[in-house]
DNA sequence: GACCATCATGTAATCGGTTTCAGAAGAAGG
DNA sequence: CCTTCTTCTGAAACCGATTACATGATGGTC
């Protein structure tokens, strides 16, 4: 008792001694806020929570100590406390897509607003993330939530007694019943093949994604009763994978064939404007010889030459509603179980009467 | 003491019974594995940590009760221990630009590798983070390291005591005293001018960035050098902000000049595909009547039509060297103050001989 | 003046790991 | 058999906040 008395004297000195000497020797806590103010530490953390109950002449002595001392909060010793992460991880398939870094934004500008982290991982990187290493991360101790972008994602790896709530946007897992923040994929698709068929088209490609993707799946079925609505039967489809150079590798195809469709319609911009480029590069105009439709509406596709007709969604929204949705879900509040975000057909000049 | 033991073994039973019937109940803590593996929780800290030190059968005995009991480590409790975050965060101008997203995947990739996570933070965010809200991250309770992509921060930022270690990634910020990783922006501007003085250019305009912004400096002096030593004057420069809309706005005044340049170099590709935008609408050829070099070689310019000429630079791997950079720097290790990445001249259909 | 409610604050337990230090067990050497 | 050294493990302190509970002061009421 006596030496612990001594030796915590000494320490003291030596502190004094450092902060004099150096500034940067160690940072300030929370005790030492509370010594400088002559209050308990209790109080300067209740000035910093919640400083409607400390009384006037208190808190103001402890934010002037706070001032003085250059006090910061210590994040990690306050969130082991409250047991939580403070942070909301984001699995992406592609972080370099600015596809996937709009909806980030969005999600990320809403978690800010609420002293949350994005915490962004990469699920196809190179050096990559085995599923495994995925599920490593799908802790309430690594995340407080997750938002999943990436439809690819096997159900199991959520199932895990310990994953924090989960919210999935834009693309979907198929039986993970975890709450959807979606587009409007049917009503693309459908929006898009109304305009095509209203300027006359009969022949239709439909320019998909993977097969099994999600967003494939709903805009083909937008696209299939977009067709019959139009007294059509539901038409050819090629595959892509969404990427530029699948766009140009489906103008190749279409290039070569007997009996070309008048009009194209792609799952998204890039394979618009990649098919745009392989098919002028052939030697066909577009709109003229054949009209071409995208969707996302990415920045690129208004300057596109020909500037693209396509479906637009709010990407930010979208991710601001997932964002919202999963804080719902972490503090327990009801969250619906699919929202679907509007989407409209954006006119350009891609697209033209067939010849 | 009584009342203690008493206490504890009722919680114990009720535990248990929790556990038999909702295994969500609690997640396991290390005491609840050393329990079962009859060891203490420092034993089964040494198995997660360094799995050497411990005798074989006790690590067996561990690693069994940790799959049992399904114990997964929670992070939290170890960084306040460590006196760490395991986290860097990223300062970026605009997280929905493709060109940054995917410096950040190469920036996360390395962080990954190294059991670190990637915090974003927007540093223009809508509903935006004043200069004082970006200070409140820069703080060693927020992040181990900082990567700064935004050179147009104020350095002062930066010069809290508490702010972690900072490298600075693509563009740089005057009088920050932080280590640069930058691709070599005037050998890029020299390289394109050389291209376009050698078919035969002589009235070459430069379609720059924001006129402080570092990249827009070191670009021009590139492009200078190389008009000297073809043996022209410095030439005209217009000035955009990397933007698609304003490289657009620039062939208006280019299609207004009464001797408007025979080619254009542009300081991204994002401006030069406006441009040709805009020159193409405008009633211009390129490269026939004009042609354009751009900068980054972005995935679109070799889509755009007609592809672009540009100059090349790896942004993933520039991400990847300024996220080593910053872990020697967090390891206090040396770390060179400035590293130039080389970058190359992809010549495509955008450039030809003057008319 | 006694009693009670209210408010402000302090004390100490707590979150869940890591790490220092010391001690036990076993091996090696004299 | 007794040291001495090595290897392994456990007890307890520690990281830096938050918060349940206790306490003291104050003011109002009867």
């Amino acid at each position: 008792m006596v030496y612990n008395g001594v030796f915590s004297a000494i320490h003291r000195e030596n502190r004094i001694a450092q902060d004099r000497v150096t500034r940067t020797a160690r940072p300030p806590r929370i005790q030492d806020v509370a010594r400088l103010a002559g209050v308990s530490a209790a109080t300067v953390s209740r000035v910093l929570s919640n400083p409607a109950i400390v009384a006037e002449p208190t808190r103001l002595a402890v934010e002037e100590a706070i001032a003085e001392t250059g006090y910061t909060l210590n994040v990690t010793a306050r969130n082991l406390r409250q047991q939580q992460v403070g942070g909301v991880l984001a699995l992406v398939p592609n972080l370099a897509n600015p596809f996937f870094s709009q909806i980030l934004s969005g999600i990320a500008e809403v978690l800010r607003g609420n002293g949350l982290n994005l915490l962004v991982l990469d699920t196809t990187a190179r050096g990559g993330a085995g599923p495994e290493a995925i599920g490593a991360y799908l802790t309430r101790s690594r995340a407080d939530g997750v938002i999943v972008l990436d439809g690819s994602l096997q159900p199991a790896l959520f199932r895990q007694p310990s994953c924090p709530p989960v919210v999935q946007a834009c693309e979907w897992i198929g039986g993970l019943p975890a709450p959807r923040v979606l587009a409007d994929n049917a009503e693309g698709g459908r929006l898009a093949i109304r305009h095509l068929t209203g300027l006359g088209h009969r022949r239709i490609l439909h320019l998909t994604g993977p097969e099994e993707n999600s967003l494939t799946v709903s805009r083909r079925a937008g696209v299939c009763a977009g067709l019959r609505a139009a007294g059509l039967a539901d038409g050819a489809l090629l595959a892509g994978d969404f990427s530029l150079r699948s766009g140009h590798a489906a103008a190749q195809r279409i290039l070569a064939m007997a009996e070309p469709p008048t009009a194209v319609f792609c799952d998204n911009d890039e394979m618009a404007i990649g098919l745009i480029n392989g098919l002028v590069q052939g030697g066909l105009r577009v709109p003229e010889d054949i009209s071409v439709v995208g969707f996302d509406n990415i920045e690129m596709s208004a300057y596109a030459l020909p500037p693209l007709t396509t479906i637009r969604q709010h990407r930010a929204r979208l991710g601001r509603h997932a964002a919202n949705a999963l804080l719902a879900l972490i503090d327990g509040k009801p969250c619906p179980e699919e929202e679907i975000l509007p989407v409209e057909l954006l006119v350009r000049a891609s697209t033209a009467a067939p010849a």
